[in-house]
DNA sequence: ATTGATTGCAAGTGGTAACTTGCATTATTT
DNA sequence: AAATAATGCAAGTTACCACTTGCAATCAAT
């Protein structure tokens, strides 16, 4: 199936600034890319910070976590932590784009800030109303639920970042291997 | 006391590519903001890449966290993890101009990607040997040194990142609070 | 006081990037 | 088949940026 003129040139424009930037790509090279003409970005789109906006308003939706959450949470930790690690990495790996353009361009972007800002603090709050239920439950031991949410969202933001920008291209941490040691380290620690 | 107009140039290049990225930083205006003529930018460094690559030149220097490690450490967990915290913070906080430029530049300066590699692993290898050897002398719980290790740095990394990327401005993360709370549960997991 | 190096000033060069315009061509719709 | 809209092509405009050059002014060391 093909997309259409304006998924082209958006996907093209992704791609690009991944790689070199905001600044870093030019608006003919992402016409190469998306193999359209030039001036069809700016008919689409009126200018290049045009183009950018589109791809943060298609990639910035507000996520369903909420929704997994609820779906697929059952009550044990180390099932739904291993769970939720898979859906945040995930959700992180879609959003990588933005995020790393947020990082990247700082300022730039008022609506990225802001995304980037409320994706973290929804996770913590979401873990936080998890970790409070359990302790209720006598699930797991009496801890201070905003810490351990806090500690679990720095150890997958860590993580992350370790593997996409420090360590990018080499397949020293998989995930895996991340929730099986890492990950059930910091479970053992709750019960 | 005067800093010398290598090291004005130097400085205020260092503001001006973490406030717009180093395309967005103009020589111009690093000149103004320096005190300076455009022109003495170039004579002293050739070109735009020689002024920030004496930017990294200056900011990269293999850390002293080795030496500092030898000399403070007394082999009680809490009080030892806590000094690390502070020193490891405060090490990333002095590099984080090279940290930021490296995310935003990748692959545009070689040596930084191959720095940013070397403190984390540096890091994580002095823990392993640390979180080793209170194994031995039976300070802390039977863990793998090396999992601690990377979980402790994650969490580190990950709070630096919130902090400084995220939720710039806002100080709803102080470190003392990090330590006292999240870092405090961390140690109590090796107890 | 003289000399040699450092910096300022003014003007300019070459390159490139964003964006425009007019017209021809191809798709899409009716 | 005709009309309307989307895209391509070519050429150009404007603006800015990295970098250069020649000369004058200043500062530092001898």
């Amino acid at each position: 199936m093909k997309l259409s003129t304006k998924d082209r040139i958006i996907e093209a424009t992704v791609e690009l600034v991944n790689e070199k930037g905001y600044k870093g790509a030019t608006t003919r090279e992402i016409a190469e890319r998306a193999g359209l003409n030039e001036v069809t970005l700016f008919r689409h789109f009126g200018n290049k910070k045009g183009i950018v906006e589109a791809v943060i308003q298609k990639y910035a939706f507000v996520d369903l976590l909420e929704n997994t959450f609820k779906d697929k949470v059952i009550w044990e930790v180390e099932k739904d932590l291993k769970m939720l690690v898979r859906e945040y990495q995930f959700l992180l790996e879609q959003k990588k784009t933005v995020i790393l353009l947020s990082i990247k361009e700082a300022g730039e972007f008022p609506e990225l800030d802001a995304l980037m800002k409320y994706i973290p603090q929804k996770y913590i709050e979401i873990l936080k109303n998890y970790f409070e239920k359990m302790v209720e439950k006598e699930k797991i031991k009496k801890v201070d639920p905003t810490i351990v949410a806090t500690n679990f969202v720095f150890i997958n933001f860590g993580y992350f970042l370790m593997k996409t920008r420090i360590n990018p291209g080499e397949e020293e941490y998989p995930i895996d291997n991340f929730i099986e040691k890492n990950i059930e380290f910091f479970i053992q620690s709750l019960q």
